[in-house]
DNA sequence: GTTGCACCTTGACTTAAGTCAAACATCAGT
DNA sequence: ACTGATGTTTGACTTAAGTCAAGGTGCAAC
């Protein structure tokens, strides 16, 4: 498939004349890839940013001991690192193939240059950006002001509404990078999760969990309960 | 002053010619609020963006035991609630006013007409949401990958970057809202506190702090040392 | 199948940081 | 200078969550 065609069914670009999407892709590259391969490492100079075609990726940061923060896990079609485009300045974070992966790469300067004379991508990117600052707001709230039960009872809802409204959420993720995710070690999601068993919160089983007291979830991501 | 002549002098509307600034100053307000007072809370209809002029301002989150996280706290010329004009949903955090604060207010649908006009407008926008997600990504680093002394030491080390490299720094915030700001409560930080002067690492007056050992403190902020 | 390795769980222990309560300091307004 | 409000410190205590170490599980490759 050409490369024009692809990012015409990019969401982020969706409303962009043909034209337009002709001169992304005469920017964009694709690259692939392999599981465990690193995009950039923290503190890489910020050289364009990324959108997944297929595959997975995790932004993240580690700790000097070893804790990792996941930021964001990330599937098609979304982009990441955009951020870095604008402030021209190092990643602030790595990123990290979890699966073969296949993304399109923009350069900086070459899309600068088109976002000045295309108002309309220049709003994609403003609401992209607005809402990766909304996420990050609720993933500070979740780390300074939740405990890592209500963390994961929220986590747990959030996969919940975006599965149709099925109780049984597939993981699509290990429980190592669920731990890193919420902002702790696997070691204590484990035992939060078998608490959240014997309280008939939920149902875990290997790779996946069912959903069982649904405001029992709401209320603990709340801080309105607290687990036994 | 009018406010088209103060409009051409906001950074964030630097580079933008006359007309810009008076099409923008036709949809401002000027809006005064006293200390204590709400810009807005967490939950209301995003109705638009700010810009101080004079006074102080803190966007804070409060967890329902009332422990208080704080995201920035403003001075002039800082904008704030940018991301809200762009996503169209409820504010994530609240806004409160500090001290006496004047303030330009932006109407969001008004100011995405304008923008949509002028390519300069958005790219200016996007420079600031970018450089908003790079400190919340610190934050989160912060917060999730570093202990209370750390934070406090990164902290420290912030204000006396931005000081002329001045060692003695004013705290422009009362070490309840320092708190606030660090993830912690007041009794955790007046007790680290304590020990950084212990160990010599800071001198602490009433409403400043003297930098004795700077090395000291890069190594605490990148948890290459621990604090007695 | 059996080996290997990554993932996950469990237990015993340690520790950072929060809670509660009380005393103390600072400062603006009368 | 006095008063009250707000901010700060300290002590004793509790607790969430991390560390370390060991064992179990399950999938993938040979």
């Amino acid at each position: 498939m050409d490369i024009t065609s692809i990012i015409a069914c990019i969401p982020l670009f969706e409303g962009l004349s043909p034209q337009q999407c002709t001169a992304l892709g005469a920017i964009a590259v694709r690259k692939y890839y392999s599981r465990g391969q690193n995009f950039f490492a923290e503190g890489d100079e910020g050289i364009g940013f990324y959108v997944i075609l297929s595959g997975k990726v995790k932004v993240f940061k580690l700790s000097p001991e070893g804790k990792e923060q996941i930021f964001h896990i990330l599937e098609t079609p979304e982009p990441f690192a955009e951020a870095a485009v604008f402030t021209g300045q190092h990643y602030p974070a790595s990123a990290q193939a979890l699966a073969e992966t296949i993304v399109l790469f923009f350069p900086r300067q070459k899309f600068l240059e088109l976002i000045s004379l295309q108002p309309s991508l220049a709003l994609s990117m403003l609401a992209l950006l607005s809402q990766r600052l909304r996420k990050l707001t609720i993933l500070v709230e979740n780390l300074s002001l939740k405990e890592v039960p209500g963390r994961l009872a929220a986590y747990l809802l959030y996969l919940y509404e975006h599965n149709d409204d099925s109780a049984t959420v597939k993981l699509d993720i290990s429980k190592n990078q669920m731990a890193g995710l919420l902002g702790t070690i696997p070691e204590t999601l484990s035992r939060i999760l078998k608490r959240m068993n014997e309280e008939k919160l939920i149902n875990v089983s290997t790779r996946s969990i069912s959903i069982l007291d649904k405001k029992g979830l709401t209320d603990l991501a709340e801080g309105a309960r607290k687990l036994a």
